[in-house]
DNA sequence: GGGTTAACCTAACACTGTTCGGTTAGTCGG
DNA sequence: CCGACTAACCGAACAGTGTTAGGTTAACCC
C-alpha cells in the first residue's frame, strides 16, 4: 500500500490505541508490531509519527499526568495535600498498567514538575521551610506511587488455599477482586490521612 | 566444551553474578547471554540450573526480602512498625535497580507474606481490627516501596539549569547526588514518622 | 569397564525495537 | 496540465532478546 488518500496514522491515534493495548494487555503486551497491526499498518510506518517507543510511552505518561489537579491549596495546605494526592492517585489508577513505567522512568517529567513546583510553593507559603516542603512532597509521592503500584492487595489474587494454612494471621477476605479494590482505596485513604495528620 | 571437571555453574553463583550485573548495569542491563558470558559459559547452559529468567529474578528478589527484619514488636507496635519499615527500606535500597521488578511483580512472595503475616498478627495483638491491621500494613508498604523506587530525588539528576527558571519554587540543592541520597532518606523518615504518629 | 547422568555446547525459533531504501498518492509551482 | 517534491506507507533486514532441541563428552556408580 502506497500513500493512502486519507492518512491512517496520527500521533493522537497512535497514543490512544497504544494506551488501550496497555490497559488491555499490560505494559509488556505492547509491541510496535502489535500496535501497528491494530492500526491497520506495518510497524515501520509508526516511526514516521513517533520517534521511539520510549518516547511514545513518555508522551502517554505525560498526558495522564496532565489530568492531575493541584488546586485546592487556597483553603488550607492539609486539604490541598489530600486533594492533590487523591487526584494523583485517581489519574494513575485509571491506567494502572502504565504505572510501573511511570515509577521507573525519571521524575523529571514536565507535567510532574509543574505540579510539584506548585505544591512546593504552597507549602512554603504555609510556613514550611523549603527543605521540609520538599520532603513533604516526596512523602506524599511515596504514598501515591506506592498505592498506585498497588502491588499489595491486588497482587494477592492467587489461590486462596495457599494462604489459609501458612499465614494464620492474614485475613483472606481481600482475595476477592471486588474487595481488593475497595481495600486498596481505603488503605490509601488511611495512609494519606495518617500522614497528613502526623505532620 | 563438554562436561567440565568441576562444575562452572551453580544456582548460587548464577544468582550472585546476576545481581552484580543488575547492580552495575541496571535491570535492563541483565540478559541471559551477558550473564552467561560473565560466568564463562554459553547462554543455554544456564537453563540447566534456572527454570527461567523471571524465576531467577524472583529468587534474587526473595533472597533480598529474606533479610528484612520484623522483630521489635515486643516493645510496642509503633516502634515495631518503624523498625520493620527501616529494615525493609534498607534491604531494598541496597539493590535499588531490582526494586522496579519487585514492585512490579506479585506481592505473593513467600518471604514477603511471612513478614506481612507477622506484622499483621502483631497489630491485631495490639488491639487493631483485622481490617485495620491490613490497611496499616498496606500503608507502610506504600511508603517503603514509594521511597525505594525513589523516582523522586534521584530522578532529578538532569541539567540543573532546566529547573531554575521554569520552576521557581523548587530548590535545586537536591540535584547534587550526595544530597539526593540524604534527602531521600530524610523524606522517608519524615513520611514514616508522620504516618505512624497519625495513626 | 560399561551404562547412565550431568554439564556443557551449537543451532535454531519466535520474538523485540529500529532503520534503510523503495513505491506511490497527494500537493504545489510554473 | 505537467513535472518536481514531499508525505505516508511498505518489505526486508539488523542486532538483540528469552528459550528449546539435540548433540557431545566428562564424571560417576555398579
Amino acid at each position: 500500500m502506497p500513500r493512502p488518500s486519507t492518512p491512517l496514522l496520527s500521533p493522537d491515534r497512535i497514543r490512544s490505541v497504544a494506551l488501550a493495548i496497555i490497559d488491555r494487555d499490560g505494559l509488556d503486551g505492547l509491541s510496535m508490531r502489535k500496535l501497528a497491526a491494530e492500526l491497520g499498518v506495518q510497524a515501520a510506518s509508526l516511526y514516521g509519527h513517533v520517534r521511539t517507543k520510549d518516547q511514545l510511552l513518555n508522551d502517554i505518561a505525560s498526558s495522564i499526568l496532565s489530568t492531575v489537579d493541584v488546586s485546592g491549596f487556597e483553603v488550607d495546605w492539609r486539604e490541598g495535600l489530600i486533594r492533590c494526592a487523591r487526584s494523583y492517585r485517581a489519574a494513575l489508577s485509571s491506567h494502572p498498567n502504565i504505572v510501573p513505567f511511570l515509577a521507573y522512568g525519571p521524575a523529571g517529567r514536565e507535567e510532574s514538575l509543574q505540579r510539584l513546583d506548585l505544591l512546593h510553593g504552597a507549602l512554603v507559603d504555609a510556613g514550611w521551610s523549603r527543605r521540609e516542603a520538599t520532603m513533604i512532597a516526596a512523602g506524599l509521592m511515596y504514598i501515591v506511587f506506592g498505592s498506585a503500584l498497588s502491588s499489595f492487595s491486588s497482587g494477592f489474587s492467587a489461590d486462596p488455599a495457599d494462604y489459609t494454612d501458612r499465614y494464620p494471621h492474614l485475613d483472606r477476605a481481600h482475595l476477592l477482586p471486588g474487595v481488593a479494590r475497595e481495600l486498596d482505596r481505603d488503605s490509601f485513604e488511611l495512609a494519606l490521612a495518617a500522614f497528613v495528620r502526623g505532620l
